[in-house]
DNA sequence: GTCTATAGCTGGATAGAC
DNA sequence: GTCTATCCAGCTATAGAC
């Protein structure tokens, strides 16, 4: 079995360039057809193959959603991740939520897929979904460093911007009606915290949350 | 034609009440399946029917989901029209938050209904939307007694309190980690609209919304 | 690995007897 | 108005030839 490591490696690869062309299609077309749109006939077709196939890549049709959402999921990291060329923290901070909503905007279907868990019966798996923790540990950063470690003030921070964000993707696609918003928001909500004194309260329990947190 | 109009009355009130039945069922199957796993089979089974008979008093599908809407937005106008036991413009304004929120946690179905609008091919008529057109007037002018009337104020308010609410029902059902929140935000937002000077800014252009604006 | 063919199911909606 | 029976469309998923 001379050289069966290389052609392991080969098929390995050839499976995966396979299967990634599969979600290049899935993606392509609920960008069009939405998210619910997405139908195994029509992928295989724009995948260049028929349903059946589909299924020697993957077991069912939530492990595609699975795999649309990891791919997602690490886009939004690595976005997130990109270097913020600013010094003051604040003007940090406000970057990454224009960079933020500007992700969602670009998307809707990515948005709905990622924020909002408006498939039936699809839950990401833990695979899919570690690239987003590792997203959330840096917005956490960069709240500490202009000060905000409280939870409830974090809780405050993730209903704001995502409050920012859904009313633009929801009723103002395209547009800037509540983007243009976001720093007079980050400043409010600075100059609210700055002014309140630390508490001394428990943090707030962990409870289950739907979606990615930001 | 002896009491000719007494008689069309009596029908169109027994016409009404097996409509209103049918709504009755509708709401009830879906607070315990979610409102995608409305099915007419699982309607009509509830409702004491058969399917064929549900299309004697709606045309499809859409137009229950139309009278759901509709409901479901009278509701909401009859509960945030009651009057506030507070004299402080600001107390109220609090006070319809905590209201509000109240009333989506308690039913989250009837919340993506009228918030969300995740069903794919419905959209309400004009005349299951009307209660909510009033309650939005209803909000808007308690923000007006605080002194509120810019437009970027009235969206920033938006994305606020949708943000808390939606946070709260998506990721703490029947907990308090955000509606707890509700008090310090809407401090958080009067003192940023009195701190910021009226600009002489043209108002915000209205654009095509989803869902009830609040 | 890819195909054709089809199973098996569930959904909305309709026909026609009563 | 209500029923039984059925249509028709769409879907996911599988069987088996090649």
């Amino acid at each position: 079995m001379i050289n069966s490591i290389e052609t392991t490696d080969w098929r390995e690869a050839r499976r995966r360039s396979a299967h990634d062309a599969i979600i290049d299609a899935a993606w392509s077309l609920v960008s069009e057809e939405g998210l619910a749109g997405l139908t195994l006939r029509d992928l295989a077709h724009r995948a260049g193959i028929t349903a059946p196939t589909v299924y020697v890549y993957f077991d069912s049709k939530n492990a595609i959603y699975d795999a649309m959402f990891g791919r997602a999921a690490t886009e939004f990291d690595e976005r997130m991740a990109e270097p913020f060329h600013y010094e003051d923290p604040r003007e940090v901070l406000a970057a990454s939520v224009r960079r933020f909503s500007e992700f969602c905007t670009n998307s809707p279907a990515r948005y709905q897929l990622l924020f909002q868990r408006t498939i039936p019966g699809f839950e990401p798996s833990p695979e899919s979904y570690a690239p987003a923790v590792r997203a959330l540990a840096g917005a956490r950063e960069r709240l500490a460093l202009n000060g905000i470690t409280e939870a409830r003030h974090v809780d405050m921070w993730t209903a704001l911007i995502t409050g920012l964000v859904d009313q633009q993707v929801s009723n103002d696609p395209g547009g800037d009606r509540w983007t243009r918003l976001i720093d007079e928001s980050v400043d409010m909500f600075l100059a609210h915290c700055q002014s309140t004194p630390p508490s001394r309260k428990p943090a707030s329990r962990p409870t289950r949350t739907r979606g990615i947190q930001t």
